[in-house]
DNA sequence: TAAAACCAGGTTATCGTTGACCTGAATTTT
DNA sequence: AAAATTCAGGTCAACGATAACCTGGTTTTA
């Protein structure tokens, strides 16, 4: 056999040297019929000896696929979106596929250019994770046809576009109705704004599981925030410094709850002595709070396999047996939740 | 002009519709010189009209040239590795080039499966964000000829492939002066395992602070641990137990920090009324621990522009000043360290 | 035993862009 | 005024792989 070559070869180098035409190497990558047995170890071999590895733009540009993913995101913040991105990755791993992120920074402009590049046909399909706001790229891609699935609970619930998320409403009744276990009556939530449809369904499980626990709801309970640390912040003074405070904070998400714990840190209350806090999404710091956060879990790993999923079974034209899937939520109790105490608050 | 065709239009449809060739198109799209501005005008006109865009894999075949780097890292952790994301996604932007992400999962089967990838030359370039155990994978790139750039400081220093990291050195030092600034006589630290020359130099800082302080060095104090959080619990204990217990406690990043935190509040011990506590890293949770952590800020979002641009300099085929690169470290001062207090330590 | 079916393997025309090289008119130089 | 230069624009052959469509021998079927 000849001496393998100093420059990459080519599939024409490979047929020469096998003695075959190119068709028949083509063949034998692809795995198709119709190439004998011997020949096809021959050419195996051949492949082998001289570290052949085929050319992705020649093949893109014949077979009209770029084997391509892009992800698009806000701008990855280091827990939802990581553990969703586990999730891709697990995915896409053994799928040929290779996984794109793009960042759109906020910037309506850099959205723009990505939506340049992405006609370019370059893309195989598209997974959106942005919150509600934004997704009105989604027409854009539906009107391009190009295959897209949307994460996350952001979103309006809609079959408009396949979309998958987490039973919200059920993490919320599963919150409440846990604290209320652990005697807890006036239990305190922050929410997202409650235009979003998400923020709502989390709210109707509190409602739900108080209502069922026979427990009145008190307005002065139920504050708005937006999805940040600082609201937690906010609203846990809101509710301290009520005349009838809560023994218990359900914050909308994590970060909020990594905000009501700063402030009870200030003020010297003791979590889950004398505070019981419980959060929301289960992203990986939660387990390096001190202490460690009691949460609902969203499967965020699942949730970016999942969406791989559905997006595969799109780009190989398939159908889908439903556009909206959602995956469960569960509760993980890890250290700030406890029964309330008897007595009134210290403060700090 | 002819309607807008529903398909994807080529540049030969452009070129025919335009009344020149496609060699005159492809010289407008690609800005080179050679065609009349009013020509120029009226292909741009005729692209305009049909939303005309290059087919990527058309061009990319004949450039010889993916304009893909490829961002290999073992695991998105959601700290360190999220803000040099941030800096790579930021100085990519305008370049033309897409990031893929790819996780080697720690396993080595999936490394080489990433390699075997890579080897299609469907890669222009590679960002090595790995821990110095895998970094390996640089001689291979090496032989392959592949455009590289190291990132991080868990790597060997060395100047035989490109690299970029950040005053480790320095850290050390200016963390544990501040420290003594403060009035701490007994520091505890707590380090990533000494056979890393990363390890040493931050250890090599904190021991020239004490002695410019003259301050002597106690090797009770000094721990050494890897670089999770579990490893802040187990050193925290070890030190708070000694017979003179330090006042004031060096992290080895931030991960292992929240692990001091978590047991200081198991303990009872407040931060930092009864003891100070210093991080690395300065990972974007920082800011949301209680209390909010001093710690020692590396600037990751630089780090990944600078990566960023130095790959882009080697893929340009240009040579780059120094093959290893130090941005600066700086203190950033939250809310975790104090002065010591005089009397002796609370046991909780 | 002739016809049909089957199978290994080959021919050839793209896929859409680009770059090296060419042409001929207009402009400048000597 | 002839030669040289400049410049707009075109021709044509790749880049490397693949899919549709042949071909000719061997095996099966009627």
């Amino acid at each position: 056999m000849a001496e393998k070559p100093a420059k990459r070869s080519t599939m024409a180098q490979i047929a020469k040297e096998a003695g075959v035409s190119t068709t028949t190497v083509s063949k034998v990558l692809n795995e198709l019929p119709g190439v004998g047995a011997s020949t096809r170890v021959r050419i195996r071999q051949v492949i082998e000896h001289f570290d052949y590895v085929q050319n992705h733009a020649a093949r893109n540009l014949r077979k009209r696929q770029s084997y391509l993913i892009d992800l698009v995101i806000m701008r990855l913040e280091g827990g939802y979106d990581v553990g969703i991105m586990h999730g891709i990755q697990d995915a896409l791993e053994e799928s040929g596929y290779r996984l794109v992120v793009f960042s759109t920074n906020e910037k309506e402009a850099s959205e723009r250019l990505w939506l340049r590049r992405l006609l370019d046909q370059s893309t195989d399909g598209v997974l959106l994770l942005l919150p509600y706001e934004q997704i009105g790229l989604a027409d854009t891609l539906m009107a391009q046809s190009i295959p897209f699935v949307a994460i996350g609970d952001r979103n309006e619930p809609t079959t408009a576009f396949p979309s998958i998320g987490s039973t919200i409403w059920l993490g919320g009744y599963t919150a409440t109705e846990y604290l209320i276990s652990l005697g807890h009556r006036r239990i305190g939530i922050i929410t997202f704004p409650l235009h979003l449809t998400t923020s709502r369904a989390r709210l109707a499980g509190y409602r739900e599981a108080l209502e069922r626990a026979g427990i009145p709801i008190d307005p002065a309970l139920i504050c708005e925030g937006t999805y940040l640390l600082g609201d937690g912040v906010q609203q846990t003074r809101y509710l301290l410094d009520q005349p009838d405070p809560p023994t218990a904070i359900f914050a909308g998400n994590d970060a909020q709850a990594a905000g009501v714990y700063q402030v009870l840190y200030e003020r010297n209350i003791r979590v889950p002595d004398q505070m019981s806090v419980i959060g929301f999404d289960d992203v990986t710091y939660t387990a390096q709070m001190s202490p460690p956060l009691t949460t609902i879990h969203q499967p965020l790993v699942e949730i970016g396999k999942m969406a791989v999923n559905m997006l595969l079974r799109l780009i190989a034209g398939q159908q889908l047996e439903s556009n909206h899937v959602e995956l469960s939520t569960s509760l993980v109790v890890r250290k700030s939740c406890a029964s309330p105490r008897s007595g009134p608050l210290t403060r700090g």
